[in-house]
DNA sequence: CAGATATATACTAAATATAGTATATACTGT
DNA sequence: ACAGTATATACTATATTTAGTATATATCTG
């Protein structure tokens, strides 16, 4: 992977939130629509350039993908979501309240499921 | 100065060569264009669209323009410089070799102008 | 098998970015 | 004022990216 893809890629606000969700663990394309607010043609398209470019990859559980990102991470895409979540900025901001929504969004998601204890949950990703 | 925008600049590799030169000190579009040996319009192409940004600052000296980074330098571009000159790709040595192109290049032209101490050559950028 | 849900793909229109050629401007030295 | 050097801009062609609508696929449930 270039240097300059990685850099095309977050380049998009959309698509660094999507790696922002992702770098704390794997989620299912409907959580992270519902966290992005974002039509599922757009995510689906996202997901499916970054997934080619070989950030991410996928994997399906009934319905669901569950996506996350490729192991290990990209060195430039961890020092920069590491610099940008310290950060004092607009879409920086933006990536905190996307990872709190993300927290909450799995709490209500694991009670509906059920018994589904909250680390395994996080590690599962969607339950 | 978002995020995004940054990132869509360094997307372009000629321009994060030159981001990754005037970050050691300004340069003149001449020096520039022959450490990247790239076409005349290109370059001032690529300066004139990152001054727009606000990332970089011209000022003439005789024939010459002269370009430096803004001060402060944006963090992002200082943290992800530091990232890419340690890192191991075909990318990253690239921007050594412009370093060191750039040192040679400057002795080269202080010996030739005379007289300019190479300290001060530095500070000024071409002499 | 039919209907529902989650996700992906094809196709098209529209917007953006890039590259090249020619030309213009600003300055210097004569 | 004129020629030369350094740099910028206008204009155009071309390529790349993005967005939207419609449709397809895969899986589950009854």
């Amino acid at each position: 992977m270039e240097v300059s893809e990685i850099y095309k890629c977050i380049a998009d606000p959309q698509r660094l939130r999507i790696i922002n969700l992702l770098e704390v663990g794997p989620l299912c394309v409907c959580h992270m629509q519902e966290i992005l607010e974002v039509p599922q043609v757009k995510m689906s398209k996202q997901l499916s350039s970054m997934k080619q470019l070989g950030l991410l990859e996928a994997h399906r559980e009934g319905t669901w993908m569950i996506y996350k990102l490729v192991d290990p991470v990209e060195g430039l895409i961890t020092a920069n979501l590491c610099y940008l979540r310290e950060a004092a900025c607009g879409e920086c901001s933006q990536l905190q309240r996307d990872l709190t929504k993300r927290k909450k969004l799995i709490l209500k998601v694991t009670k509906i499921e059920n018994d589904c204890p909250q680390e395994v949950c996080e590690q599962i990703a969607c339950c």
